[in-house]
RNA sequence: GCGGGCGUAGCUCAAUUGGUAGAGCGUCAGCCUUCCAAGCUGAAUGUUGAGGGUUCGAGUCCCUUCGCCCGCUCCA
């Protein structure tokens, strides 16, 4: 997240979730037994609107693919692999390595360490009856603080060559105990570092032992990369290409933060675009911006979407040096005026599937006939989140507006609206609700749309209003003469006439 | 995992020093209704997050637990 001018949002966060439960987009899961810290599920219109994110994307991505800058569409193929894979992927991976961070909590100060993060200073070849000072690596002020508090305790100043310095981890648990945890002077105040296995273990098979312990996906990039081979093999595919993916991945977030945007279970739309080394940084190019563009075109707003490169620091183990990563991000209620990450562009160089070949010892090679050369391809990866796009849509959507009945509307693009049309009969007589039967069954078939013939048209607009429907058609009692329809506009509640024969057409060129 | 706050109807919230749990909105039904939650009538919905304790009596006090929010920590 990162800092940027102030907020255009000026709604809670806890009003969002609110119609979220009350609209039926997304309700806190298994919410009978009092829920499940980082879990939710979505409601009807939250699974429409979800679906509709994800189809679009889908549509936009392997469908109907964007055009390279030769002009020509790229080439990208789907794919959808399993949930739960062989052990040693993550250990290709780096997640079982990467993924485990050793955690030490200090009971003095509540602080929480990275286990990893911290160094300790200590006399050279004095364990026992001596005292041992951690510090926060890399961080200069900490090792001076450590060293004074060192040089108190024995009551002298020291020669760097009498102290010595190893990692934390390094220590026995003996040693942790003479141990001051920084910004501390008491002794044995940190905790035995604790695994924080963000990875969700399960098991394979009936009998629960080590030898069948596995892991749901953290991430479904992998699955990709598992059968790129598979893909080269059987889908005459030729470099550069990517194969796409849709599916849920699960981390055991140790904070499960902000509604859904970062929950234990949540789903990917990721890319894998495979290219040769010399064209990568091109294509990296390419994609960020193919895919801050797509965010525009289904309804973020420039304002609220940031392409930010991460920091050399923040990268991770397999992002290419020098190349680094571009987010996408969104400017949510709850990190404004800062951003969110809503996809990730990588460049993850050859990194994966040269730790696949070793690991498995199968070749994962491709022979590029018109270079005649054999390597090992680079890949750019685009990596969004289906549930994060789904909670910026709503957020985006989110219009609170004091002067119409509901008090709020939800201002979806038309084109990803769970409801995307609503035909009402004015009253429920005089013919009116069989030509709106009529009307719906012609729309249905095409659209998400609804019919409902009950209660006042006000409440019935309104009603809309709230699920982000973008257009009601209603049909009153000139319908039967003039055969046209009022059309009601979300967004303005402005009316217009338009020809009952003409309605799909309407929507067709609204809609899409 | 730590600290702080919170948890009452679908939603937003009331409920005196501990004394029979209510309102608005929403939902549903009926009447009505020819363009924005109209009006009228009626209805359903709560072991007050869960469990235990103190008390004649607990939404209210105490303990435990679960969940949510904020801050730390973390986020390959």
């Amino acid at each position: 997240m990162s800092d940027s001018t102030p907020a255009a949002n000026t709604y809670s966060m806890d009003e969002l979730v609110s119609l979220c439960k009350r609209r039926g987009f997304i309700y806190p899961a298994s919410e009978i037994y009092g829920g499940l810290n980082g879990f939710w599920d979505y409601g009807p219109l939250g699974t429409a609107l979800k679906n509709n994110l994800r189809d679009r994307w889908w549509r936009d991505m392997v469908k109907r693919p964007p055009i390279g800058p030769d002009g020509e569409e790229v080439s990208i193929v789907g794919l959808d692999s399993s949930i739960i894979q062989n052990p040693k992927v993550w250990e290709a991976s780096g997640h079982v390595g990467g993924f485990n961070d050793p955690m030490v909590d200090c009971r003095e100060t509540k602080s929480r360490y990275r286990a990893d993060h911290l160094m300790c200073l200590g006399l050279k070849g004095q364990t026992e009856g001596g005292q041992i000072y951690a510090f926060l690596e890399n961080d200069d002020d900490s090792l001076a603080a450590a060293r004074k508090k060192l040089e108190k305790y024995v009551k002298r100043d020291l020669a760097d060559e009498e102290v010595d310095v190893c990692p934390l981890t390094a220590l026995s648990p003996d040693e942790l105990a003479i141990t001051v945890a920084p910004d501390t002077k008491v002794v044995g105040s940190l905790t035995e570092p604790r695994q924080f296995n963000l990875m969700f273990k399960t098991f394979v098979g009936a009998v629960q032992d080590e030898d069948s312990a596995a892991y749901l996906r953290p991430e479904t990039a992998q699955g990709i990369f598992l059968n790129f081979g598979n893909v080269v093999d059987t889908m005459r595919v030729k470099m550069p290409f990517g194969i796409a993916q849709v599916g849920k991945a699960f981390r055991n977030e140790v904070t499960p933060r902000n509604f859904i945007f970062r929950s234990r279970e949540f789903e990917q739309m990721e890319i894998e675009w495979f290219c040769h080394e010399s064209e990568a940084e091109q294509w990296f190019e390419f994609w960020c911006d193919v895919r801050a563009k797509w965010w525009q075109s289904i309804g973020l707003t420039s304002d609220n979407i940031l392409m930010r490169k991460h920091e050399s620091d923040e990268l991770a183990h397999y992002a290419k040096e020098g190349c680094g990563t571009f987010d996408v991000e969104y400017r949510f209620p709850f990190t404004a005026p800062g951003f969110g990450e809503l996809e990730g562009v990588a460049h993850r160089g050859n990194y994966d599937l040269s730790r696949h070949q070793e690991f498995a010892g199968k070749k994962l090679a491709y022979f590029d006939q018109p270079r005649n050369e054999r390597y090992i391809p680079h890949v750019i990866e685009p990596s969004a989140g289906l549930s994060r796009g789904t909670l910026a849509l709503l957020c985006e959507a989110y219009t609170p507006d004091p002067e119409r009945a509901s008090k709020v509307f939800m201002k979806f693009h038309p084109s990803i609206a769970p409801i995307q049309a609503a035909v009402f009969p004015l009253v429920a007589k005089d013919g009116m609700p069989e030509i709106a039967a009529k009307l719906f069954g012609e729309l249905r078939d095409r659209w998400d749309v609804v019919m409902d013939v009950k209660q006042s048209i006000g409440k019935r607009y309104a009603r809309m209003d709230e699920a982000g429907c973008p257009f009601c058609f209603t049909i009153d009692g000139d319908t039967a003469s003039d055969q046209a329809v009022t059309v009601r506009h979300r967004d303005t509640q402005a009316q217009e006439r338009v020809a009952l024969d003409q309605v799909a057409a309407f929507m067709a060129q609204h809609v899409g």
